[in-house]
RNA sequence: GGAGUGUUAGCUCAGUUGGUUUAGAGCACCGCCUUGACAGGGCGGGGGUCGUUGGUUCGAAUCCAAUACACUCCA
């Protein structure tokens, strides 16, 4: 058989992914098993796969892979959601291409283009998902605007509007004039913008004189409705209880009294706009001030902003100042640094705005979640380091606001009947409304039979983030049917894998929702990944074109390869600076064990007696395996991802490929034994099935050509290694063998002298080492004889491990002052460290304070070194 | 302005309750090696007074305080 030189990742991965699929492996139905579940963090159904995607669901694979191989019923549920506000900007802008605009036309014709949208772009994110290799049940695959996702949704907003925690409030929020909708605090993004501080001159109502006010945004004045300064001013005492008039709009306004007013800032005098500033809102609520509101839905200004009516915020500005100055009402500018809220959507500038929203009262629903994760850690974050952000945020929780001024998404179920404030029902449906409206107004007096006709629903959706709370157990089926068998088996889910970007906005609320309606945390733990950033530390974005092109990338250097790139320097919770380079380290890797496998392969095998090495380098891997297994496990049980990755890389490359096989291998085109052979093939594959997780491709396909298998047994299902007895001897005493290989090469490397040039080796075995390895040293080296002899060999060149001394003759000349120059360094160097060493054991306070077995370990450092300076000064006075 | 996190080799990071050879890994770098699995390889090597300054301790990269810088979140 013909095997190519190179691993052809692009020849296998769809081969086996549709292997893996027509085998139903990744598809879970509750059964005896321990279940092991992970709901996906379901991306925007119009996304596309980004690095971020890729590094977390790369973790996801390892992570349920894994367990399926330990033997779990796994269960990876993928889906995504609707992301209203992202989603409708799409297709607003799509409609807008078409030359229609969304307010032309109905609402239903409106989502009839979202859904068109959705089935056209929905799919894409997860194909491409598979070929990355995720091993998700596709048979569950979940969309937040599924039927039965949606009525789960709104069961859950009736059912905390009946518990009396979802309420409708007048509030100050985040509005987006370009989506012409409120984004959460959470969707807003501060930046700082070089602007204008305006100072602008306030004439007193029955006076000459005038009072200077500075104002950042001088087209506000039209909304003012007070003037506030500090009672504590002595500057402004005197205009206690008087009025101001507001230029050009000339409205009489009070001069109010209230310590908010920062004395330092601007001339300590500050005009007072309730309907656009949040903290005048709270000023305009305690003073009780009239509210002028001067913008439109889209801020451009409305009646209030007289000549401006009609014109942009920004344009107003403009012209304002100009007039103002023209008036002589402008004193001065100076220029300002301001931070600004604009939309992490439309990037458009947020206007605070006075709007009826719906919220959700959160203090009391976040208790449990709060104890789960920071009392009796229920939930556990990794790394831990995050509970501190979460608390933070957890104990100064404000209240959600769940509405959303967009047609996309679940509407909410809140029917009007009437013009009064509360003259509104919430149910399930509109049938529903209609007896619950009907008994509300009769109860109330009215005698009238209410119709259809007569109910309007709210036209505002509910936000995503209200589907997605619900995720672990709605996708499930356990709001609707709390007591199924699926969601009483999966639920809770194990691990959770997402950006810290989301710890509020999703993981926490998850936590909430969990506790609510199913008493129970949702998962046990939560990992967080790090933001992946270009080299320049810049977050990864498609505005700024520094992300690769996820499927590009995988074609280039194979989904294992980008799968390890993206793992090897991803520690937990830390930012991944991602560089190329790293991926084309996971194609060297899958490369290497390709050309290990083929040199395997090549081998003919004999039935011969089996040679000493090879038993003994056998033996020794398994040992070095059993040891690597643990650390794997330990690794994996924190979470440390890259770790475990790291220690099985080596394993493979150092000591499997570089060590064994080296060790195992026969002469030039002489056959092999079997029994080295078969225990050779046997620890391969033990080495496929930890990397199995990580390149679940590369090691399928070895795994298959190593020998023919039924669908039952391949690799995707098979037995995750069983941990053994570590035998820690004959690692030690590989490792030492391994350091006289180490001597041996060094002076062949300085000497010049080719591998093939036999040589003999003498040695002092002060250390007392087994011989056993010798048969290793001389097929490693090309050393034909070891003897031990009693004292240093005259005229050879030498080295040491430990106090052990090695000496190699040469014939011709020895550089004896290289050679006393290289013992004095090594004599220098250990005599620096006993020192150390002495220095601590003659301080009677460290030998009368530390523990016993660190002191003990000092002397016998000290007397290591002891008598390593005596090998090393009997070999300078043999030299000298 | 408030809170948090971090600062260890050229880069990215480990260093798990202070003690395991005067700090480790991977990559990068520098030599040498074109023979028979793999140049996407092999072998060898150099490189850090652990941000700074104090303190606690027999002992500090590790604990405490101050300070500088970077990043994140909140206002």
């Amino acid at each position: 058989m013909e095997i190519p030189s190179k691993y052809e990742p692009q020849r296998v991965e769809e081969q086996w992914y549709s292997y893996w699929m027509k085998h139903g492996y990744f598809n879970s139905v509750p059964d005896d098993r321990e279940p092991y579940s992970i709901v996906i963090p379901p991306p925007n159904v119009t996304g596309v796969l980004h690095m971020g995607h890729m590094l977390n669901n790369t973790i996801q694979d390892v992570l349920i892979r894994r367990a399926r191989l330990m033997g779990k019923n796994a269960c990876w549920v993928p889906g995504t959601d609707h992301a209203s506000i992202a989603t409708e900007a799409k297709v607003v802008a799509k409609l807008k291409e078409q030359g229609k605009d969304k307010f032309n036309i109905s609402r239903d014709e409106f989502l009839d283009h979202a859904w068109d949208w959705t089935h056209e772009y929905g799919g894409v994110i997860l194909e491409q998902l598979k070929k990355l290799g995720c091993s998700c049940d596709w048979s569950r695959t979940k969309f937040t605007m599924d039927d039965d996702m949606s009525a789960s949704v709104i069961k859950v907003f009736i059912d905390l509007f009946d518990k009396g925690m979802i309420y409708r409030g007048h509030r100050m929020v985040n509005w987006d004039p370009e989506a012409k909708t409120t984004l959460s605090d959470e969707e807003v993004i501060h930046e700082e913008r070089q602007g204008l501080l305006y100072y602008l001159s306030y004439q007193i109502d029955g006076s000459d004189e005038s009072v200077t006010i500075a104002t950042t945004r001088p087209e506000t004045i039209l909304g003012d409705t007070a003037i506030c300064i500090n009672p504590n001013d002595e500057r402004y005492s005197h205009l206690k209880g008087k009025k101001a008039i507001v230029p050009l709009c000339n409205r009489v306004i009070p001069i109010i009294q209230d310590e908010y007013v920062d004395i330092e800032f601007g001339t300590g005098c500050l005009k007072v706009t309730p309907a656009h500033d949040i903290n005048d809102k709270t000023l305009g609520e305690k003073h009780n001030l009239e509210v002028i509101d001067i913008f439109n839905e889209d801020a451009t200004l409305n009646s209030f902003g007289l000549h401006y009516q009609g014109k942009d915020r920004f344009v107003v500005r403009k012209e304002i100042s100009k007039e103002l100055e023209e008036k002589g009402f402008l004193i001065k500018t100076e220029q300002h640094l301001n931070k600004v809220g604009t939309s992490e959507r439309t990037k458009a500038v947020i206007e605070p705005r006075l709007s009826d929203q719906w919220f959700l009262a959160m203090e009391q629903l976040a208790k449990p979640a709060i104890d789960a994760v920071l009392k009796n850690n229920e939930v556990k974050l990794f790394p831990k380091k995050f509970e501190n952000t979460y608390r933070h945020w957890m104990e100064n929780i404000r209240d959600w606001n769940i509405s959303r001024q967009l047609w996309w998404g679940q509407q909410i179920p809140a029917y009007y009947y009437g013009d009064g404030q509360n003259d509104f029902v919430v149910a399930e449906s509109k049938e529903e409304a209609l007896v619950k409206a009907q008994q509300a107004i009769t109860s109330g007096g009215v005698k009238k039979v209410l119709t259809a006709d007569d109910l309007r629903q709210d036209e505002d959706v509910l936000d995503t983030w209200f589907s997605s709370w619900l995720w672990p157990i709605s996708v499930f089926g356990g709001i609707l049917e709390p007591n199924n068998k699926e969601v009483n088996y999966y639920y809770p889910t194990n691990d959770l894998v997402t950006g810290p970007d989301i710890l509020f906005f999703w993981v926490a609320r998850m936590i909430i929702a969990g506790y609510e309606y199913r008493n129970e945390r949702p998962f046990e733990n939560v990992y967080l990944t790090g933001l992946v950033r270009d080299k320049q530390r810049r977050k990864m974005s498609k505005s700024l074109g520094n992300s690769p092109d996820a499927l590009k990338l995988i074609e280039e250097y194979g989904a294992d390869g980008v799968r390890v790139g993206l793992l090897l320097s991803s520690a937990a919770g830390n930012d991944l600076m991602f560089d190329e380079t790293l991926c084309q380290q996971g194609k060297n890797f899958a490369n290497k064990i390709w050309n290990a496998f083929r040199l395997i392969k090549g081998w003919e095998v004999s039935d011969l007696p089996q040679p000493e090495a090879s038993s003994l380098g056998i033996n020794w891997f398994g040992a070095k395996f059993n040891q690597t297994l643990v650390e794997i496990e330990d690794h994996f049980s924190k979470y440390r991802i890259s770790d475990a990755l790291m220690a099985i890389y080596k394993l493979v490359w150092d000591d499997f490929c570089s060590w064994l096989l080296e060790i195992v291998k026969p002469a030039y085109q002489q056959p092999i034994d079997r029994e080295t052979y078969d225990a050779v093939i046997h620890l391969f594959e033990e080495n496929l099935k930890l990397l199995h997780p990580f390149m679940p491709f590369l090691s399928e396909e070895v795994w298959q050509h190593i020998a023919v298998r039924t669908p039952e047994e391949a690799l995707v299902v098979s037995q995750w290694p069983i941990d053994q007895k570590v035998n820690i001897n004959l690692i030690t005493e590989f490792d030492f063998a391994s350091e006289v290989i180490s001597g041996i090469r060094t002076i062949r490397k300085e000497k010049n002298i080719a591998m093939k040039d036999a040589l003999e080796l003498s040695l002092l075995n002060e250390e007392n080492v087994s011989k056993n390895w010798d048969v290793v040293i001389q097929k490693l080296t090309n050393v034909s004889s070891i003897s031990y002899v009693n004292k240093p060999v005259d005229g050879a060149l030498s080295f040491r491990v430990k106090s052990n001394e090695y000496f190699i003759p040469m014939s011709g000349a020895i550089d004896v002052e290289a050679e006393i120059k290289k013992i004095t360094e090594e004599l220098d160097y250990t005599k620096g460290f006993l020192q150390s060493v002495q220095n601590k054991l003659s301080n009677e306070r460290f030998v009368n304070n530390a523990p016993e077995q660190v002191v003990a370990m000092e002397k016998k450092k000290a007397a290591d070194a002891e008598a390593k300076i005596e090998t090393l000064e009997k070999s300078l006075a043999s030299l000298g």
